[in-house]
DNA sequence: AAATAAACTTTGATTAATCAAAGTCTAATT
DNA sequence: AATTAGACTTTGATTAATCAAAGTTTATTT
């Protein structure tokens, strides 16, 4: 059974090697996500990989095996899960459900976790609008188009929030930077770096290419008339 | 910040003592309750006076402190509303509860467990029949009676039941023996050590005494006409 | 009073997770 | 090619929680 702490780095691997191409997590990236030390960092991976969860090539970096890719997978279901949980029955705040959603996901049994699933009505997304795994460890298939690659005129729909800090989901939820919302790129400045956006009907933004690059989106078409 | 496993032996501390009238628990109770052995008990116990949770006289026992009580009922409360929570709004099955809640009130913040207070209606007693703490530590008065000390003719309802195991919990639910449940002492035999019970309307029941002492109730007076 | 049993404490060792600091590699710059 | 910066690994130490086994106390029998 592995510890709460395995759980973590192999959830942390999960989410970056999702975002990293290669698949590969180097010792920096665990090291910082976790906020240990590179030296812990190392010799955790080496406990990890003794155990069949990852391979470890040093100073190249860390790759998930299936088995450790199915626990990861486990542990984003129960952190999603939880969250969403958090927002829809408890009305707990978008901004402060994170860190109590990392304590509750190594405390929930699976069968508690299956009856809170039922309970919730089964949710393909969580309140961020990223995709909750399924039990069987699938996740559904994300958008990997941001803002950022968006044009003038275009419209597109958020999916999801790609920054989880109290700071950017406070400044989200202001401007009204939910999942589902519509938007408008109004005018677009690639050497001033900014954006201008048209948030629903009649509310507009002015964003840069990082805050741009973490809303992720689904694209909707021209603007039409 | 207390540990899990400080939560723990402070938690079960705090049920001992209420159990036995003088307020001290011995070394044996704690390595009972915790599952561990007496030396590991005997270590973990200095560790907590020396935070100043307990008094701790070596060979007579442990008794809490004002903050050890208030940090023990803290983790009943949470316990508690947890194991009701399971029941009320996951449609959990009583007998296995307990284990579930034991994870997750280590993972549970104040704020969160509020929000869940709420959300259940503020109850002030768990599916056992236990009172729930309140969030200023005090702990709603219990009946200290239980279906031993009654005698035949009279009637009770049932408060609580003192034995969390699934085992008890699958036989008392199979015989009807719930928190509320109304019972009347038909007939008594203190040599052979039974008690013929009626539960509810129409159906009777043999136990012995240490069944009949796990069964906390309200002694409601003699059966009329 | 001596012997014994039971309960408890002490001692020494182990495991998991961590850090600081020293050492090593790799890749980029000079 | 030599230097250097940055990323990574190794080493040695620490803390919390635990156990087994040996030692001590206390209370009960004989």
């Amino acid at each position: 059974m592995p510890s709460s702490t395995v759980e973590n780095y192999l959830k942390e691997i999960l989410v970056e090697s999702i975002h990293s191409e290669s698949g590969l997590v180097s010792m920096g990236k665990i090291a910082e996500c976790l906020q240990v030390t590179p030296g812990t960092a190392t010799t955790m991976v080496k406990g990890l990989e003794k155990k069949g969860w990852v391979n470890y090539r040093p100073r190249q970096g860390v790759k998930l095996t299936t088995s450790g890719r199915k626990l990861g997978m486990s542990m984003l279901r129960r952190h999603r899960l939880l969250e969403t949980f958090l927002v829809e029955t408890l009305d707990l705040d978008w901004g402060e459900i994170h860190d109590e959603a990392e304590e509750l996901e190594h405390a929930i049994s699976e069968k508690v976790l299956e009856k809170l699933d039922e309970f919730l009505g089964r949710p393909t997304h969580d309140p961020h609008g990223d995709p909750i795994p399924t039990s069987k460890g699938n996740m559904p298939e994300a958008s990997d188009l941001s803002l950022l690659d968006c044009t003038v005129g275009q419209t597109a729909k958020i999916e999801s929030i790609q920054d989880q800090s109290r700071e950017f989901l406070k400044f989200a939820r202001k401007n009204k930077l939910l999942p589902g919302s519509k938007i408008e790129v109004i005018q677009l400045d690639r050497i001033a770096d900014t954006m201008q956006i048209k948030v629903g009907v009649k509310s507009f933004l002015n964003i840069g290419s990082k805050t741009a690059e973490k809303i992720v989106v689904h694209r909707s078409g021209e603007m039409e008339q």
